[in-house]
RNA sequence: GCGCGUAUAACUCAGUUGGUCAGAGUGCCUCCCUUACAAGGAGGAAGUCGGAGGUUCGAAUCCUUCUACGCGCACCA
């Protein structure tokens, strides 16, 4: 049993993990595919196998956790599938690093014996991201635990290729490829990251054959040069017209070279004549094509040259093979001139080095006919982006699609499932078992780039292509948590996958999340090493108080400026949470807990206004939640708990407890109980573990967990207005004698009277609520004056249209009074020209709405009676 | 070149279909260890809503345009 108090301290280093084991033995993550409940499932982003968890997974999967922890408090089968993906290239190029370490190079091992290292590895490193997502808080099934190299998730895997394939949706082509000389292997347009680069234009000199002249071409990569097959010029240039039928005796490697003529040339850039290099740039390999041009490999597949360049050049890497180069050709008086020039580099995102354009055999996936549903999907809004500017995006790069490049030469991963026969390389087998006579075969030995296995994660986590149940039960999911950075990647190609393959869509939702930067707005990345570490700042600050403080700082489609300082707001505000409710577990009857029956009718203004607020709170929490605003939601429920509920209901309240009156107590206590619980049921899916174990102080005997209590939904409520407005007028007597005492710096033990006037309306108010005005704004004696007579050496405040005057003999500084009213004049001032500029315009009383107008007069009206009684007192002073 | 986003207090951000005297938190200043919380309480100062036009009775909000910053895509000999 629990102890009745709560420590006078929130300790929360070995309560969290005290309440995530709990919740496990309960069982309380596990969705039920057997289950009539109506579903939310959400699918994890799967991290890479051997990653650590990051501030970026922090705010994702916080997110994705306080979505399943509404969904199940709402009574859904809620289920959050977890899991991780194998990440061919980065995980490679580690178990390659480790190896290398131990002396031992892929090259000498076999593809079976690098895959016994790769699995060790993952064994070693595999868990550490799921423990570390535990630890975060995250109610994921994890009976539900996928890895994309399971034997059902490769089942999957290979059967989509093979139905793709017999389509004719994937086929094998040669052409240039995007190659990453590090992971030695083709990468997707989507994997080449462009930089822009400070580089040189080199103007090289091309002797013409059987002639003493020369042309002159501009290049960035002089090395290229050995790899030339031609020398291409605008067919509209005047200025070449007499080179037509000419030749190029290329230096260096003496080849002859024709001069061909095509309208891709740009007559304006350089000197309007180019090299062409058809088997390392794009566009000269399509020239390439087009001229019937000799395509000439340079290099190997670490980038640098091979045997096809002269023996001196051959196995230079590129960069010194361009230094040998540009020596050379300067030598021969061969270089016309050298330019600055900035121009954009593709750069390879896993290996970080520039990429080659490489010729080369890989397997592609067609995509415009996989696209066009996918399309479709968004714009019909069966699929809402959120921010939905991303949707422009989507349409855009969907609309421009390419094939996609999906071969990669790694070991890691699933092997593609093509056999060439032995006897005859034209003879292709593509199946999921193989062929029959196995021994007559050879399988091809590239994998699959990663995400073409993930693009399949939001049902290959069930047993697709079997329909089970759990894939009836849980797809198509609800919500899609992820950041932008992957919308081609990974989203775009989840929806293909899913409208291809099971004709449905993945999800209904996305929600796309800000990008974490550093308070300087740097990016927060590995290579800066800005980027702060999950668990220190647990320990700091305490995990809620992380996940709390994310959520408020991360708004909805901007960038988030992350700092520890920030994460303070979190740890004060789980310590606001925690003392208030130390309090109020203080000043309760334990008989309270299970009896919070009430009549609404009999209660204190305050009380129905702090139930009112509640009501608000949770109604806009709700609209908030609903519009993937998280942000907005924690400020609100910070908002309500610090302001309404711990800075005026409890400071009331304790004029209750410590009163005479009983039945005033126990009322006051059983609306501080049923606040508090609101509060703790709301905020739990942000602060699950703070809130669970206050719960546990809270709960009646027959009320269940925190984490699978029913959630907080306002349908309709109807509040007594009055009540409402007679506390609003409270709240401004209140806050004006605070205000006044605050600046004539009276110390809160030395206690005022008050005198009010022009409150006759208010006087039973104001009598029923004595004791709370006297305990909250230091009063002793609450006199009302009715005549014209003002006290003496008093300050005056206007509220609510009450004059408040507070007697100080001795006490008040003339100087500072007669300047807080002159400047309260002022202000009066501006603002009634204003309005009465506004009401004197016809238009604005023929045009603008009655309401707005009829308003406009009651705040004129009031500005007036303001002015003439500041006035009054103003000169009463002087 | 095409597209997207952002610009409101010193900082980080709210501000709904245009209509309370433009808000909050942090920071700053003053006072206070008052029966949960100094990670706290009370109060205060602080803004030409990026610039310029326009629409409107009325613009932080809608339109045009410019500027600055960030991002994506394309091109790049």
């Amino acid at each position: 049993m629990k102890q009745p108090q709560l420590d006078s301290k929130y300790n929360w280093d070995n309560l969290e993990s005290r309440w995530y084991k709990y919740w496990l033995e309960k069982k309380y993550f596990q969705a039920d595919e057997d289950s009539s409940k109506e579903p939310y499932t959400i699918v994890i982003p799967p991290p890479n196998v051997t990653g650590k968890l990051t501030m970026g997974h922090v705010l994702n999967n916080t997110i994705q956790d306080i979505l399943i922890r509404k969904a199940r408090m709402e009574g859904k089968n809620a289920c959050w599938i977890p899991g991780t993906d194998h990440a061919s290239i980065a995980t490679e190029s580690k178990v390659e690093a480790m190896l290398s370490e131990k002396g031992i190079s892929k090259s000498m091992l076999s593809r079976e014996e690098f895959l016994e290292h790769a699995w060790d590895w993952k064994d070693k490193y595999g868990g550490i991201i799921i423990k570390q997502l535990k630890t975060l808080g995250c109610s994921c099934d994890w009976d539900r635990e996928r890895f994309t190299m399971d034997q059902d998730y490769t089942n999957a895997i290979m059967h989509a290729f093979v139905d793709l394939y017999k389509e004719g949706l994937i086929y094998k082509g040669k052409r240039l490829v995007n190659w990453c000389p590090a992971s030695k292997s083709a990468i997707s347009d989507e994997e080449v990251i462009h930089k822009e680069k400070n580089g040189k234009l080199w103007y090289l000199r091309y002797p013409i054959s059987g002639e003493d002249g020369y042309v002159v071409v501009a290049t960035t990569r002089p090395e290229t040069m050995l790899g030339d097959s031609a020398v291409a010029i605008n067919p509209k240039d005047k200025r070449y017209k007499h080179l037509a039928g000419k030749k190029i005796s290329l230096p260096i490697v003496n080849r002859k070279i024709p001069i061909i003529f095509d309208d891709f040339v740009n007559i304006d850039f350089g000197t309007g004549c180019v090299k062409v290099t058809p088997a390392h740039d794009p566009n000269d390999f399509d020239m390439g094509n087009r001229h019937n041009l000799e395509f000439i490999n340079i290099m190997n597949d670490d980038a640098s040259l091979n045997h096809n360049v002269p023996e001196k050049y051959q196995k230079l890497t590129r960069e010194d093979a361009r230094k040998t180069i540009v020596e050379d050709m300067s030598s021969k008086d061969l270089i016309d001139k050298i330019e600055d020039y900035a121009n954009s580099v593709g750069y390879s995102e896993r290996g970080g080095v520039p990429i080659e354009y490489y010729l080369s055999d890989q397997w592609y996936m067609k995509m415009d006919t996989l696209a066009q549903p996918a399309l479709e999907a968004v714009s019909s809004g069966k699929i809402k982006f959120h921010p939905e500017h991303w949707v422009k995006t989507y349409n855009h790069w969907m609309k421009n699609i390419k094939d996609w490049c999906i071969s990669r030469q790694l070991v890691w991963g699933h092997q593609i499932p093509v056999w060439y026969h032995k006897d005859d390389v034209e003879k292709i087998h593509v199946s999921i078992k193989g062929p029959a006579d196995p021994e007559n075969w050879k399988r091809e030995k590239d994998v699959l780039d990663t995400w073409a296995s993930s693009w399949l994660w939001s049902f290959a986590v069930h047993s697709w292509p079997d329909k089970d149940k759990n894939l009836k039960t849980f797809y198509p999911t609800n919500t899609l948590v992820t950041g932008p950075d992957i919308i081609f990647f990974w989203v775009a190609r989840m929806i293909m996958a899913g409208t291809k393959f099971l004709n449905e869509i993945p999800f209904k939702d996305v929600y796309f999340t800000s990008i974490l930067r550093d308070k300087d707005g740097k990016k927060f990345s590995k290579s800066l090493g800005n980027s702060p570490d999950p668990f220190t700042l647990f320990k700091e600050y305490g995990t809620d108080a992380v996940r709390f403080s994310t959520m408020l700082m991360s708004p909805q489609g901007l960038d988030v400026l992350f700092s520890n300082e920030r994460l303070e707001i979190g740890r004060n505000f789980m310590n606001k949470l925690w003392n208030a409710s130390r309090f109020v577990r203080m000043n309760i009857d334990d008989t309270v807990l299970n009896s919070l029956e009430i009549n609404i009718d009999e209660l204190e203004i305050e009380e129905k206004w702090i139930l009112n607020q509640l009501n608000k709170t949770t109604d806009d929490f709700n609209k908030y939640l609903d519009d993937f605003k998280f942000n907005e939601a924690a400020k609100i429920i910070y908002e309500f708990t610090w302001n309404d509920y711990c800075d005026w209901f409890i400071e009331i309240a304790k004029t209750r407890f410590y009163g005479d009156d009983t039945e005033k107590s126990k009322k006051a206590q059983i609306v501080a109980v049923k606040t508090l619980r609101g509060i703790l049921t709301l905020l739990h899916p942000y602060a699950p573990f703070i809130t669970e174990e206050i719960w546990s102080y809270f709960r009646g005997e027959d009320d269940v967990d925190l984490i699978v209590a029913p959630w907080l939904n306002i349908k309709t409520y109807t509040p007594d207005l009055e009540a409402i407005k007679s506390f609003d007028t409270l709240k401004g007597i209140i806050s004006s004698v605070r205000m006044i005492r605050s600046q004539m710096n009276i110390p809160p033990n030395k206690h005022s009277s008050i005198v009010i006037r022009k409150a006759e309306k208010l006087h039973s108010v104001i009598n029923n609520s004595k004791a709370i005005i006297q305990s909250l704004a230091k009063v002793d004696k609450i006199i009302f004056s009715d005549d014209n007579n003002r006290p003496d050496k008093s300050a005056t405040v206007i509220t609510n249209n009450i004059e408040i005057f507070i007697p100080l003999e001795g006490l008040i500084d003339f100087e500072v009074e007669s300047s807080r009213l002159k400047k309260r004049l002022g202000e009066l001032e501006k603002h009634v020209s204003a309005s009465k500029n506004k009401l004197s315009n016809d238009n604005f009383i023929k045009k603008a709405p009655e309401e707005v107008v009829a308003h406009e007069k009651q705040k004129l009206d009031d500005m007036i009676v303001e002015y003439n009684l500041v006035e009054q007192n103003l000169d009463f002073l002087t």
